[in-house]
Order: structure tokens, then sequence, then C-alpha cells
DNA sequence: ATCTAATAAGACAGCGTTGTCAAAATAATC
DNA sequence: GATTATTTTGACAACGCTGTCTTATTAGAT
């Protein structure tokens, strides 16, 4: 008797504080359990008329299915994972912001994964992230889009990938890719139409593959038009502002200093620009400076940097179209190349040739 | 006799695919589910012996818990919502960065939601977030921190809640604050103790009550040193460099321009120092500026500026142990307040009095 | 050694869905 | 109008785990 009574009390709890179930949905539809989840999952095979009584008491009540439940029962997750390793935030705010837009509306959950960790704990800590959350898929960004073991780990899982921005060319995985090689060459091209012949680069970090790519632009521009670059002209930073400033300095040292320095993100720029006033240069009478990437700060320092910008958001939404059509078994649309543009400012200036 | 054989090849290729579940563990380690069961969320009442036996087990064989089933079968989950209505990618990636790190720790899942709508769509849009992925609690940024109709939802939903710095100093909600106010305060002090009298402000964004604070303290620090501060000295922008630019050509073409001027926030101060080199002043020589927020471009403008930084990744940790914490049903501990620190470069000149 | 109290382990029924198969209703065919 | 094909609906068993309650085991007290 008693047990009967706390038993009551038990459901009655339930029914004042839990939310509406499908249970619900199907007793006020007066239909089955599985006719409201057709309902729901937009299956064929249920009459228009049902539908529309169905989806009367489910606005009604505000019904909105469990989706662990509904995990549960498919045997599958509706989940991506984006994963990253210290990059700029604005890298990857914007990154994520594409992505993040592309799964909502495709009714996908995101999971946010920093990778910080040595490549030993990396492979581990993946692989306990992708079972214990069951990721249905995953994108990563540079420099983990170049990391071998990872690939391969994805691969040993099973588990489809979009790698945004992988830097070897031929890689044989779905992937978004910018056509940085190109725009470095129509910026240095720009640099030649502007009367510079003497130009320096500085490249990124040796161990991001992609940032590698806007050398190889530089020099496709300087093979074109049959100018030689002196090894003294080419130097090798760390993505850093310091370590512009290092590069900056040595090259600003030479006997011939160039006349005006690519430097291969915005931030090396930067510091090319801060070493250039301490050497009492101005910018860009006496050298021009340009980046790569379109950073805010880019608009702020003086004189405003001329750049190129990624498609940030954009290769976000297409990384998560891309890998959500491979999860929904859609066409094969392997690879995508998005268009990094030219934005010109104040930091080059015309030189008599 | 087909049913039966498809069955059976249906188990089969189960078998070979599926991850490991408690069901494999209890078999191995001949004990019962629920047994697995209490090993996993370390309940009390098992003997040593079967948890050393059951965690060899799960070892081996790798187990993960299905958190879906975990969810479903407790009736709550371990998610966070972290919502934020397009800041800086600097601010929300590092409150990020310590949220995620924390929720780690603690094994919680979080859900990123940018909120980009007017507010109607705006508390629709959570209210389905958190139906749909049955949150357990939130945590806001700024400016979502103030909207009232927003914590009213949350209290509504009965669901818990870590506002960010929250601009109104007497909410009653559990919430993260800066000493801003005071952080201001002493960079007016420090203006002061540099000689500088004429000093002006400009404040942020309207609809950022917390940046306001700011311009608190800057008052109270004048008031302390019985400096009077006429308003043509007090200029609103937008939080954004343009605006920035505005108010400073307004300042700058007073009559008897300021000495210093303090910016609520870097990018505004960034603006007022563009401004200041296109009218041919020197800074700091000329006109001292000083920000807000130390973003990483302070460093990298000329000359690198005076600013306050405000300890983001701890704050991200804090709100989320916090909001952890009321989840897990600890002590109350409502409110943090964490500390801003000046950060002194080279954007600040002394002058004679 | 015997009984009681505490502790450890297990049985079983959900949690809220979906997949599979079977049944009912409707439409199409002769 | 009877039969068959097709569409629409429903019953029921999973999915993998946890909560509740029961039973078995061990330790403690006499």
């Amino acid at each position: 008797m008693v047990k009967l009574s706390t038993l009551v009390i038990k459901k009655l709890m339930k029914k004042i504080k839990s939310v509406a179930t499908m249970q619900d949905v199907a007793k006020k539809a007066r239909v089955s359990l599985k006719t409201v989840s057709r309902v729901i999952n937009k299956e064929p095979n249920v009459s228009t008329k049902t539908i529309e009584k169905v989806q009367n008491v489910i606005d009604a009540i505000d019904y909105q299915p469990n989706s662990f439940a509904q995990t549960l029962a498919r045997g599958k997750t509706k989940i991506i994972g984006l994963l990253y390793d210290t990059p700029s935030p604005n890298y990857i705010s914007h990154i994520m912001e594409g992505v993040l837009s592309q799964c909502y509306k495709s009714d996908y959950e995101v999971i946010i994964h920093p990778c910080r960790f040595n490549e030993l704990t990396l492979l581990r800590d993946v692989e306990l992230l992708i079972k214990r959350t069951r990721l249905s898929g995953v994108i990563t960004t540079p420099p983990l889009s170049d990391i071998e073991d990872l690939i391969n780990l994805f691969k040993e899982l099973n588990i489809p990938r979009v790698l945004i921005s992988p830097g070897s060319e031929e890689v044989d995985e779905p992937s978004i890719k910018t056509n940085d090689r190109e725009a470095s060459t129509q910026m240095t091209n720009y640099l030649i139409s502007k009367g510079h012949r003497r130009i320096a680069f500085i490249k990124g970090h040796p161990s991001h593959l992609s940032v590698n790519d806007r050398a190889k632009g530089f020099f496709d521009s300087l093979n074109q038009a049959n100018i030689i670059c002196p090894n003294e002209l080419i130097e090798s930073g760390l993505n850093t502002y310091q370590s512009g400033m290092d590069c900056a300095k040595r090259l600003l040292s030479l006997k011939d200093i160039p006349t005006a320095i690519f430097a291969a993100n915005d931030e090396m720029a930067a510091g090319v620009i801060k070493v250039a006033y301490q050497n009492n240069l101005k910018i860009p009478d006496d050298l021009s400076v340009v980046g790569f990437d379109d950073t805010p700060m880019t608009r702020m320092i003086s004189p405003p940097l001329s750049t190129i910008k990624q498609p940030l958001g954009l290769m976000g939404e297409e990384s998560a179209k891309n890998l959500i059509n491979q999860l929904e078994g859609g066409s094969e649309e392997r690879y995508a190349t998005m268009n990094s543009t030219l934005i010109i400012r104040d930091s080059v200036s015309e030189i008599a040739t």
C-alpha cells in the first residue's frame, strides 16, 4: 500500500516537472509512437492529414525530441568535432562561426576541441574524444591537418573527416583548400608592377605546411618575371611578431636592403614594420611591406597593411557542408578550393625602376 | 529459418563493428551490469577486489561509457552552453579556452552558441537550444549577461547559470566579475602621477554595461585627485576602431586638447593614435593614450599601447567551475571577482605639471 | 557457533527514441 | 465485387545505461 502511494506520487512528480515527450504527442494526437516519430523525421508514407494532426500537437505543446534517446536508438550521433591546435583567435573563431552556422542548419551539434599536447598524447586524447562522445565526423585545422598519424587514426577508426588547408598538395582526403599560392603570386606580381625587384620573403613556421605554399607562390611570380632572388632575402620566421622582428633586423642590416618585404603572415609583417621604424625607415616610402591573413590589426597599424584575406567563414561552412554530405551519404565532392583575395591598403609604394 | 539466419548475421555484424559495451565488460569480469556501472561512477559499496577486476577489463578492452545512454538513463545531461553575441574573437576564444579546459576536467561537454539575432528571436532561439540539447547550465558573456529577458528565461526554465561580467553591480545571479572599475582608477591614477591633468575619456558602447564601469573608475580617480573633467573631454564611442577615430577627431580639434586620452577599449585607442598621427602629434610626446583589454594588437602598434588586461582564461575556468558546482550541488559561492591588471607599455609620457 | 547488522552484488524495470516487422486501411486491377 | 498491390499505421523489441529494490555475502556482537 505504502509502495503504491509513493509510486503514484513519483509519477505525478514526473508529469509536472518533465518536458513533453513523444508519448504525450502520440496520446494527444491519437496515433502511435511510431507515427509521431515518422512525422518528426519526415519519413515517407504518412498521410498529409496525419502529418498535420501530429504537427499541430507538436506545436501546441512545444515538443522537442530528446536527442539523447534519438542518438541511442539510432546508434549514431549527429555530432561533429572541430579540432584545433593553438591557432590565432581570429583564425579559429571565424572558422568556428562558419562550422557552427552550417551545422546549426543541418541539426548537427559541434564539439570544439583544442588539442594542445605533444603528438603522443594528442593521438590518445583524440581517440578518447571520439570514442567518448561518439563523434560522427571531424574537421581539422592547420597544423593538425598535416599530422599523418592523426589522419591514420581517423582512418583506423573509420571516421569521416575534412581537413582544412592541408599542406601537401596531393592529399587523398576530403579537404578544403585556398588558392594561397596563387594569391601570393598575385601579391608578388603587384609588388613587381609597382617597380619592386629586390623583394624579400619571410617564411612561416616550418611545421605549418600550408603557410609554405605562400612562399611557393612568391617564387612562382619571381620566376615568371625572371627575377632572381638571392638567398639572403629569404628568411624563415615562426609566425610570431617577435620572429618577424628578428627576420627584419637581419634583412635591414644587409648591405643592400630590399625595397619590399613579403611576410607570410600579418604578425610577422607587423614585426617588420616595427623594426623598419626603429631603423628610421619610412613605410611605404623607404620600404614596402605586405602580409597575409587580413587580421583586424592590419587596419590599425600605421600604415594600414596590404595583405591577403582567406574566406575563413566560408571555409568553415564549406568543411561542415562537405562532412555532413559524407555522413548523409551524399554525392562525392571531396575537395573544394576557395579564393583568397588581395586587400590593398597603404603599405606599398611605387618606385622608379 | 531464414529469419533466424539473418538475425544471427546481424548480431555478428554488430559484434564486429560496435564499440565495447558495458555488457561486454560485465561478461568478461563475471559481474553484473550494475557492478560495472558502480565502478564507472565510483559509487560506494564495491569491494576493492571487484573494482580492480572490473577496472582491468575496462582498460583491457578500452571501454568508454556511452554518454547518450548515460544521459538518457540519468535523466539529466552533462552539457553546458556557452552563449555569446558577436564579441571580439580574442575575447571569446580566451574565455572559451578556460571554459573548455575546466569542463574537460569535470567531464562536461560544452556547446558553443553564437547568438546573433535581435532580441525577440534570441529568446526563442535560446529556449529551443536549451530544450533541444537539454543543457544543464549556461554561461553568458557580455552583452548577453545584461539582457534581463534572457535571465528571466533562464529562471523560468529553472536552468543554472553563470553570468560573465554583468553590467549592473547588484545582480542577484551567480556571476564572474572583474575589478575593471578599480583597474580604471589605477590607470587614471597612473596618468595623473605622470603629470596629466587634462585627461579625456572615450566611453564604450552604451549597451555594453560592463564597459561603462570603466568610465566610473576613471571618474573615481579624478574625484580623488580633485580634478574636474569638463564635458567636452568625455566622448562616447561604439567600441570600434572607426568610432575611436571619430571621437579622437573631435577631441583633437578642441581649442585646448587633452594631454592624455583613455579609451574604454584598445580598438578605440588605436583609432585615437591613428588620428593623432594624422594631426602630426607624436605619441607619447604630444599625447598619451591608453586602452583597455590588452588585445594582441597593442604590442604591434607604434608605440606599444599601455592597457589593462582581464584574466579571460581564468574567468572562463571560474565560470565553468561555479556552474558545475551549482549543478553538482556544491557549496554556494555565487560571486567571484577577478583582478584585471595594468600593462604599462610606451604610450604614456611624463609631462611637467 | 548463532544471530544481527552492515556491506556487496545482482535482477529488473525504465529513460525516450527508432528499426523491424506485422496489421490495417486504402487504392488499383480485373 | 473480389482480389491484389500499395500505402498507411501500429506493436514491440532494442539502444546502453542507471535507479530501485532484493538477495547474497561478509563482518561484528554475543
